[in-house]
RNA sequence: GCCCGCAUCGUCUAGCGGUUAGGACACCACUCUUUCAAGGUGGUAACCGGGGUUCGACUCCCCGUGCGGGUACCA
């Protein structure tokens, strides 16, 4: 409860920045979860050219808490390019953007909740809840609080707390029924009967999220809240807690969850699930975001590739989707293949290097151009040129393929001589390759891909391999020189 | 149990009373080609079921079913 904030005072909402302002406000608890990211990218493209976009820690959970994991939430929001215009680290008119530095104000809400009659203090223990909720549920109730603490006076309750008793907040829901529009899901409305009167406060003294949220985001000015459908049943809730404070209620969207292959939750089972299993395996942060966007979202025309600039500029709330969307990486790697080939040579080198890390430096670049077209993932490049940083070892078998062991050391003897004419242009290297190949061929173009095939086992011991010069480049002229010279007498050998 | 949400090809989706139900991924052919890719061309594939409403339902309403979420002093 360090806080530089003035005790028990709730201040008047100040004109902020921003024709909409939606935030962010992840709970740190580990990492953020693919599912995480997409309300994020969501709140981000809505808030608009206009808007602001927020970021803010909502670590009131002291059980769950993880204060590392607040650094990797936002390097992973900034990798993927969502900046925040206020947040914890650059602070803003609303700071501090930590919930556990703002404890003043949930408790100054509580104090004029109670006050107002809205929300009264518990005592109730938890065995007593346990009982009471296992009781309804036989019943075939709604298992809710039952009001037990609602008619203890302010002077008992007052009594009580002095006296040490563990006590917690709740709210008050009173009778009716709570209704909204819900920007995504439309009309909404529910019986206060199946309302819970939920703690706002912890006995540990710190607020529960419905309480937080809805402080919160009024300060803050937050004039739509983003969030997935698990949130939708506490909806109400916030809204009775914004009425009884006098407030007026952001717009609720509810987003559908992101499932996995089997239509579950996603979870561990599920394979990569955080934004930084999806960056090590070598997906861009702009095919992640052009993916993510389009579960739940499309822009209503034939389009599909799209930069979060975009993104910005297009999605609105109107176009949002109810229904849940499977996660299906096969389109991810095509995307991240797309946006892979859409990268200039340069930057694509710079993206390679974490995975290619014995690449020297001016490889870089021409190994980028290599494999731009080939990969769909950063972490198929190894794999691709395992060849240039490897010896490999071709046996005779694997090198003749269906060629006469001696024919194909007899082509191989022709090569040297090509190789050492660099700079050759790729295309004038193959050229001569070709042609010498099918001179060995005798004129039979369909042969003549057994010689080249011969050489290119030879030279990378491989079968699948970027294209010959290139590779060859990449390899040396001299060291490939030594790898065809080694085949030779394999062939020879096993002649 | 109780409350709530969702429902078009395997997947992401378009559709907002009258369409040969469109696109993309994946898949299968063919093509291009030094292998692999990338590219090009073509193809297979969908409105969960039953009732209404309507001249007419994928589109609107109800029921069912399925899937999902919530039901905490976790978010």
């Amino acid at each position: 409860m360090s806080s530089a904030l003035p005790s028990n005072a709730l201040p008047e909402r100040v004109d902020l920045p921003g024709r909409r302002r939606l935030r962010f406000a992840p709970s740190p608890t580990g990492e953020l979860h693919i599912g995480n990211v997409r309300t994020a990218l969501l709140s981000y493209c809505l808030a608009g050219e206009d808007g602001r976009f927020l970021v803010r820690i909502e670590d009131t959970d002291r059980e769950r808490y993880q204060p590392e994991s607040v650094p990797g939430y936002l390097e992973t929001l900034a990798w993927l390019g969502l900046q925040w215009d206020e947040g914890p680290d650059i602070g803003g008119p609303c700071a501090p953007y930590t919930e556990s530095e703002r404890l003043p104000y949930f408790e100054a809400a509580v104090e004029r909740l109670v006050e107002a009659g809205a929300a009264y203090y518990c005592f109730c223990t938890r065995e007593r809840l346990d009982q009471l909720r296992a009781a309804q549920r036989t019943a075939g109730l709604p298992t809710r609080y039952d009001g037990h603490c609602r008619t203890l006076t302010a002077a008992e309750a007052t009594r009580r707390r002095e006296l040490g008793e563990p006590a917690v907040v709740r709210l008050l829901v009173p009778a009716g029924e709570t209704r909204w529009d819900d920007l995504v899901l439309g009309p909404q409305l529910f019986d206060n009967e199946t309302i819970d009167d939920q703690v706002l406060l912890k006995s540990d003294g710190f607020p529960t999220y419905h309480l937080a949220q809805v402080v919160d985001d009024h300060l803050m000015g937050i004039t739509e809240v983003v969030r997935a459908v698990e949130w939708l049943p506490s909806t109400p809730k916030h809204l009775i807690t914004y009425a009884a404070l006098g407030w007026e209620a952001p717009r609720f969207a509810h987003v559908a969850l992101v499932l996995g292959q089997d239509h579950s939750k996603l979870s561990k089972r599920h394979g990569a699930q955080t934004v930084r299993e999806f960056r090590e395996l070598g997906y861009l942060p702009e095919a992640v975001v052009n993916f993510l966007a389009f579960l739940g979202w499309s822009p209503g025309t034939e389009e599909e590739i799209f930069t979060l600039a975009e993104l910005r500029r297009r999605v609105t709330f109107d176009r949002l989707q109810a229904s849940p969307a499977v996660l299906d990486q096969q389109r991810l790697d095509y995307l991240n293949g797309v946006w892979i080939r859409k990268l200039p040579a340069e930057q694509l080198a710079l993206r390679i290097q974490p995975f290619l890390p014995e690449a020297a430096p001016e490889q870089l670049i021409p190994i980028a151009a290599m494999v731009q077209e080939r990969i769909r993932r950063l972490d198929q490049v190894p794999g691709l040129l395992a060849f240039a940083f490897s010896e490999p070892e071709p046996g005779a078998d694997f090198l003749r393929g269906k060629l006469d062991p001696r024919e194909a050391a007899a082509f191989l003897q022709d090569i040297p001589p090509l190789l050492g004419t660099a700079p050759d242009p790729a295309a004038e290297m193959m050229d001569r390759i070709r042609s010498l190949a099918e001179t060995h061929a005798k004129g039979d173009r369909a042969a003549a891909k057994k010689y080249i095939r011969v050489l290119r086992v030879a030279t990378t011991g491989a079968e699948v391999t970027p294209p010959l010069p290139e590779s060859i480049a990449l390899i040396g002229a001299e060291k490939a020189g030594r790898r065809i010279d080694r085949a030779i007498r394999v062939l020879t050998e096993a002649a």
